[in-house]
DNA sequence: ATTAGCACTCAACCTATCAGAGTGCTAATA
DNA sequence: TATTAGCACTCTGATAGGTTGAGTGCTAAT
């Protein structure tokens, strides 16, 4: 059988509305209130064969239709697509001073969520390739060292270290150079055995306080560890009687409370770059295993090259997938200025 | 009327009941499961007059009785008491490594989440009359200042400062001096206009960069932003059906959310200091309002001198007060064992 | 002071009924 | 041949009535 245009016409007329109402909906009210000028009956016959076709079901006889995964797929690959050609001129900002970045991106999280009635979360910045800028070491008290770790981008990571010998500043200071002049501007993949043996031999005796240094610059470079996520407006899939019913309900805000979960989404999310960075998951599409009853909006910010994070909207699979893509464009402009002005 | 003896009994026999079952206790119940021996019809003149004095509700006529906060208050009140005069021996931590912390602190909540059948909460210790140990200011890049702030406990803060006029390395090196002979050992109230004067006028030219500096300082020192609050098995409020009907549900999910209000528990909490260090806030007592359904059970805990976060159990009224204050002493010996052994 | 007994109340549950929305099918129509 | 009108049928959801069981308050007997 074909999708021509009068299905598809009519396909798109019942997701928009049950989008709004959040029932099934039935032939009349598709006669009625499109500008298609059919009967019932003619709508009837067609949804019969959208129905055979896949993309609409019908929860139980005698209730109206209601999408089908597939149809919501069709629905966003083809209705976006339209909409979604007037590309992206990105961002390209500047990230220093974490602090602030959490407020904002907890901003960001609550505006969203507000503005879409869904729920939003969205991941710290993730530094992709990284490079060592500098490291200072400073001494705390006889037994403490302050390792300080600047990467590109000016992300700064500490980490006191305990010593077991005692050190004098001399020492430090040595040790300091040493750091310096042999890890700037490297990249953890670059820094490899050969490297640190070398410094291991010059750095004498002090190897076991070198160990715990390098340990921590393969953390602040590798990073993998400190990727946050702020999450708002859980609560909204209340608004969604299809979600909140309690069981389903507590699934899905238990995982939005062991972020451990969204982490998967965003490093899925991460992954396929597609070309406009918005992605769109329906139901059993989703990475996350307890959304099936959701739909997932994705989409990719970019803050310079490289360091980038993901914003996502979870909802109900009548989400209201222009709106929500249109309010992930605007955001990210938005994003864009708040970094720019400072 | 006087509160005699059996009445205290009954009152306990129903409390205890309620808390199984969730539903209102009637007379027959008691009469039968206590080991009172009295007849349903005593049972039921006792009540009366209990309700009479405000400890039990009658939710609709011909429906048993339930426990009302003052009824509550009582309980915990006595029947805590006496469980509870054995002391608590107190933790002697180490704390640095801000990071695992954070995941010591998650487990926690988690434990007492899954424990307790409640929701729990756990603050990051806050220092109180915290000291500058030393500061460190490194040149990141010619426009870029880092300031890395080293107090009491080894707790560190970061920031970068950007610089209107470039520096030299010797300009560093001499605000480095001047900063540390000058602050050293100081807490915030000891940091007055007059040193900051002094130091101004010693600086010379780099006032601008002194007072982002001292910005810097300022809010490491009096640190109140940085108050992190993780929770976990908000969702556990579901198997309460009192608090499961949606309306309920979603704004108690909603505050554990917003952590904000979190907050305001936690300071309350921390004004107070009780003995014990334990307290039970019941229904409408609590100071976070939208929990006025629930009861709220906080403790105090200590890591080193002055330096102290709050744990906080939240479940609905009829809370196994023992179970929970039991659980929170014993995690409290844990915490210790664990930052012990480091 | 306690208890047994009785009449009464009320929420919860079950059942039946009914209206409304929706469908599928068939026959009439353009 | 495509569309439409009409009709019988189905299913959900709301409403109303009836029943049950748990619980109470009161009174009279112990």
């Amino acid at each position: 059988m074909q999708l021509d245009e009068r299905k598809m016409k009519i396909l798109q007329a019942i997701i928009r509305t049950y989008m709004e109402t959040g029932e099934p909906v039935g032939s009349r009210t598709i006669s009625k209130y499109s500008d298609l000028n059919l009967s019932s009956a003619t709508i009837r016959n067609e949804m019969s064969d959208l129905e055979e076709m896949g993309y609409i079901i019908q929860p139980h006889t005698s209730a109206g239709r209601i999408p089908s995964d597939k149809g919501y797929r069709l629905y966003v690959d083809t209705m976006m697509l339209e909409k979604d050609r007037e590309v992206a001129e990105m961002k390209e900002l500047m990230l220093e001073k974490t602090e602030k970045m959490e407020k904002i991106l907890m901003q960001v999280a609550k505006l969203l969520a507000n503005n879409t009635n869904y729920a939003a979360m969205i991941s710290s910045p993730q530094i992709r390739k990284n490079r060592l800028k500098f490291i200072q070491l400073s001494q705390v008290d006889t037994l403490h060292i302050l390792a300080v770790i600047v990467c590109e981008g000016n992300i700064v990571k500490n980490k006191v270290i305990e010593t077991e010998d005692e050190l004098d500043n001399e020492d430090i200071l040595k040790l300091n150079i040493l750091l310096n002049t042999n890890l700037n501007g490297l990249a953890m993949e670059e820094i490899n055995l050969a490297t640190i043996a070398r410094l291991k031999e010059q750095a004498g005796i002090h190897s076991q306080l070198l160990n715990d240094v390098m340990d921590a610059v393969a953390e602040a470079i590798v990073g993998d560890e400190d990727l946050e996520i702020y999450t708002s407006g859980a609560t909204n899939i209340f608004k969604y009687p299809e979600l909140s019913d309690s069981s389903k309900a507590k699934e899905i805000l238990a995982t939005f409370e062991e972020k451990q979960q969204l982490v998967e989404l965003v490093n899925s999310t991460m992954e396929q770059n597609s070309e406009t960075g918005i992605q769109v998951y329906i139901g059993e599409e989703t990475p996350i295993q307890t959304m099936k009853d959701c739909s997932v909006v994705t989409a990719t910010y970019e803050l310079e090259e490289g360091v980038q994070g993901t914003i996502g909207i979870i909802g109900p699979k009548r989400m209201d997938y222009e709106k929500v893509v249109a309010n992930l464009k605007t955001l990210m402009n938005k994003l864009d200025d708040v970094f720019k002005k400072k």
